[in-house]
DNA sequence: GATGAATGAGGATTCATTCAT
DNA sequence: CATGAATGAATCCTCATTCAT
């Protein structure tokens, strides 16, 4: 009985391992290949395990693309809203994010070129992330802005939702460049230059 | 004798339609089904011309896409030219730039659904845009931030290539942005804004 | 424990017999419709077994032809040294070869369509053959024949090589006609009439 | 009037000349690429003529080979025929036809190659030619044969029809395996062994 | 007669998904 | 739970043939 639960967590874990080691596959096939130049077989190949076996953990193809699409944005949102708890003024916390969003994508090439490149697949599968932990995402950097623009920190005749955009587009544009590049630098070193921008803004 | 060129140039003429025919025609299905969801015989049922006459115009189903891509492109890049001509200072050939990068797209909405999600596609397609049009494109905002700061209208401290990517990031996401909403606001009423968080940034 | 080999081996033997099933079923389809003339879904609907699954056991559609090539010299091949080396004189030796040319294409039909007819399909295809297994076949001819010259049972002056080419076409010829007649006669009995000319010659 | 005749016999010539033309290049165009490697609009371009102009001089593509097959017999017969004629004994003649067999492919190696390797093609095909002008070819050899046989030149208790065969497959094998070589060699030169072998036999 | 742009039927092949073992 | 052989729908592309000019 005492451990009947162990052997079950046991197995729990190696099932949880399994998951993980052909979400890995996948990120890194895809990365390769792109998604549609992605064979499901070569996942599972990459996994070592069976074609079918991909089938008692996802869906389908598809699925695997949105269950890296949320898993990873939901440790970016748990990250942020670590982080940003950590920090003193609504500024550092708006810092802090533009900087975890580029370490953390700067520190997995293969997810960054996945996240960057192939999950602009479809205008249909943007909609439907863009309506769910996207939006997530762009609540707390507006947020964020919106209480940097109370406590003073930020000019308070700019549009919010408008500032997020920029911020975002700025952030996004630096990885996706980054992953169509050598990458013959990182790119969490883009953030302290990016976020200079953004602050000063172009004008003399 | 007289109409021999005639005769010639009204061939040529109607080549020249049917092909600019299947390009409309294929912008409209790709921005409603997606390119992997868009078939050949679509494409060539919505621009009335038998399957096979597709391949007379184009080699492949890929080469319509990166043909969307690069006429596009050059439309892109001979208007911005034109435009900055016009333009007395760098800083108000810049403002041109960003105003025409979105009073383009907000145009048409298909070709903007094409270009901001379909054109995302693959990472080699990509690979292989990026060194070529899109690189042109991005010279020009760069020179003319480069003039800028000569001229003393932007700061010179900026490194110009980030700000190239902060800036075209800020408009590239407003683009994408729009696309993927209800499109209940002009995008081009987005460049006056845009612009002005750009040049003036976010600090108070 | 013990069942689990036969286990094995029965999916072996399954996959086996399917793969013979489907060669079979090729043989008959283009022996009646010509390689060009016949559908790959036609072979897998006579195999009965999905379009698809013949891919699982044949690289496409060429490999299909060239694999009953191969398979049936392989057999040619086999057979024709075993029954070399039960025979006394090179003379005897040679003898069976003819015997054993004519028996195994008289004995199926659609076999010898395919060989005499579909295989001298392209120069390329041929080309490729020729240099492998083909070359094989020639070499027991040629060596039987330099055999029987030393044995003193065939000519010393003549060309082996040349000979060689006179007796492989007589039999070629032999089936080739049989195959695009009503067969109303069996073709191994076309080998001793053969023989005798070949060894005999025309001349009175 | 005195030259309308003349102006007919111009275009007629003209006619004739393109007709021939669209031959010569579906000769070469198929003996590179295989009757089925070959395209219509390949011979037109060799030929210098429009698409459509093929079908203004032949039924189908498949006329293309049928007449490439049939005009070559024709002549091929018509030469044998008038080579028979002049020789003295029917051996002689016997002796001519392996002569001209060999010599006329060895002249052409294109036409060699669509004779030996494209015409195989389908039983289908074989089956229509077979019945025609490859059988005046047999009776022409055949005919000689008996002849020899009355005159005590080829052995009588010979059966004519295997011996044609015999004959015919030698040549044919010949000439087969000359296509399929380097060709370093002259066919023609084949002919006197071949000839010896098949009078004297291979037997000591 | 000649052209060559247009047609559209036809088929090899791929691969996500299933399910018997 | 895991396997991987089998399935068969789906689609790009070719090319012989036609016909308006």
């Amino acid at each position: 009985m005492s451990n009947s639960p162990t052997k079950v967590s046991n197995r729990e874990r190696k099932k949880i391992e399994k998951r993980q080691r052909i979400l890995d596959a996948a990120i890194k096939v895809i990365a390769k290949n792109g998604f549609q130049g992605t064979t499901v077989a070569e996942v599972a190949a990459e996994a070592q395990v069976a074609d079918g076996t991909i089938y008692l953990y996802f869906q389908n193809k598809d699925d695997l693309l949105i269950t890296i699409f949320e898993e990873t944005m939901d440790r970016f949102i748990a990250q942020g809203l670590e982080v940003i708890a950590n920090m003193p003024t609504p500024l550092d916390k708006l810092k802090s994010i533009v900087d975890l969003h580029l370490t953390s994508l700067g520190s997995n090439e293969d997810l960054a070129a996945v996240f960057q490149i192939e999950l602009r697949h479809s205008i249909h599968t943007m909609k439907q992330f863009s309506q769910t932990k996207l939006r997530d995402y762009f609540q707390i950097i507006e947020s964020t802005i919106e209480d940097a623009q109370k406590a003073g920190q930020i000019r308070a005749d700019l549009d919010a939702w408008t500032a997020v955009k920029v911020v975002f587009g700025a952030l996004d544009e630096m990885a996706t460049n980054w992953v169509l590049r050598k990458k013959d630098y990182a790119l969490k070193d883009m953030a302290q230059p990016t976020m200079h921008i953004l602050f000063h803004g172009l004008g003399a």
